[in-house]
DNA sequence: CTTGACTCTAGACTTAGATCAAGGGTCTAG
DNA sequence: CTAGACCCTTGATCTAAGTCTAGAGTCAAG
C-alpha cells in the first residue's frame, strides 16, 4: 500500500537534494537513476525513493567512488546474495585507494616544503632553491 | 661562445626526457617551450636548453603544478627583479593547496574507514552500514 | 634507389562529469 | 488569457592535458 504518496517534478528534486536539473538527467542518462514516471505532458515525475538514491550518489561521491563505481555499488546494493559482501569489498578497495594518494600528497608536500623552507625569498633566480630543483637533475 | 654545440630531433629529445613526442608539440602550442629552430627540411631541432626546460616542467607536474601555473613559473625564472619573490610565493601557494588537499582526503578516509570496520561482510543489504550510511540522512 | 623509420601540419578525439543552448511545449497566478 | 517560471529533447560545449589520425614529406642504411 501506498507506493507513491508524493511526486516532485525535476526542478523540485533538484532543489531538495541540491544537485541541478541537468545533473539529474545526465545521471538518468547514465544509469544511475531509473526512468522515471511521466505525466501526461511528458514531465518527469519522481518519488521519495529517487530523491533517496539521489542522496546516496551524491554522498557515494563525496567519498570519492566515480559514477561507474556508484553503479556498481547501486546494483549490489540490490544484491541480496552477494551484496554486502562486495559492498565491503568495494569499500576496502576504495579506502586503498585512497590512503596512496594520501602518502603520495604527503611525500609531495614534504618536497615542496623542504624547498619552500631553503628558499630565502630573494636574490638571483640561479640561486633560487626551488627553480634550481626544478631545473637541475634529480640528486637523490 | 658555443650557444648551440649539439642538436637533437623530437624524437630524440622525447626519448631523453621521457615523454610523449605529441606532448612536446604541445607544449609548443601552449607557449610552454619556445618555438624551436628548423632545418631546412621543417624539422624541429632542439639544444640542451630544450631539454632541461622540458625537465622543469615534468618535475613542476609532479610537484602538482599545472600548466598554467608552469607557464607562470617558467616567466618568473627568467624575472630578475620580482622572480625569486613571486616563485617563492607560488610554491607556498601549492604547499597549502596540497595540504588542504591531504586533510580533505583524511577526513574522508577517516570516514570510509570507520564504515568499513563496522561491516560484517554478510546479512542483509538493509543492515550493511556502508549502504545505510550512504542512503541515510547524514546524521551528524 | 628503395625501404622503413622518422617528421610535418591541421584538426579530431579522449576522459569524467557535468553544463549550456536552441527551440519548443506546459503550468499556474493574477 | 497571458506572463513568467518551468519542463522537454537533441546535441554542443567545457576543462586539462594530452593522444590520435590522415595525408604528405624527409632521412639514413643497405
Amino acid at each position: 500500500m501506498n507506493t507513491q504518496i508524493s511526486s516532485f517534478t525535476i526542478g523540485a528534486v533538484a532543489k531538495r537534494v541540491g544537485v541541478a536539473i541537468d545533473t539529474i538527467r545526465y545521471y538518468e542518462r547514465e544509469g544511475l537513476l531509473p526512468e522515471p514516471l511521466r505525466r501526461a505532458s511528458g514531465y518527469r515525475s519522481y518519488g521519495e525513493g529517487t530523491v533517496a538514491q539521489l542522496r546516496f550518489i551524491r554522498r557515494a561521491k563525496d567519498l570519492g567512488f566515480t559514477l561507474d563505481e556508484i553503479r556498481e555499488l547501486l546494483a549490489l546494493s540490490a544484491d541480496r546474495q552477494r551484496g554486502v559482501k562486495a559492498v565491503k569489498q568495494r569499500a576496502q578497495q576504495r579506502l586503498a585507494a585512497i590512503e596512496q594518494r594520501i602518502t603520495e600528497l604527503q611525500r609531495v608536500r614534504d618536497g615542496l616544503a623542504q624547498l619552500v623552507a631553503s628558499c630565502p625569498g630573494h636574490g638571483k633566480p640561479e640561486q633560487c632553491p626551488i627553480l634550481r630543483a626544478l631545473a637541475d637533475e634529480a640528486k637523490s
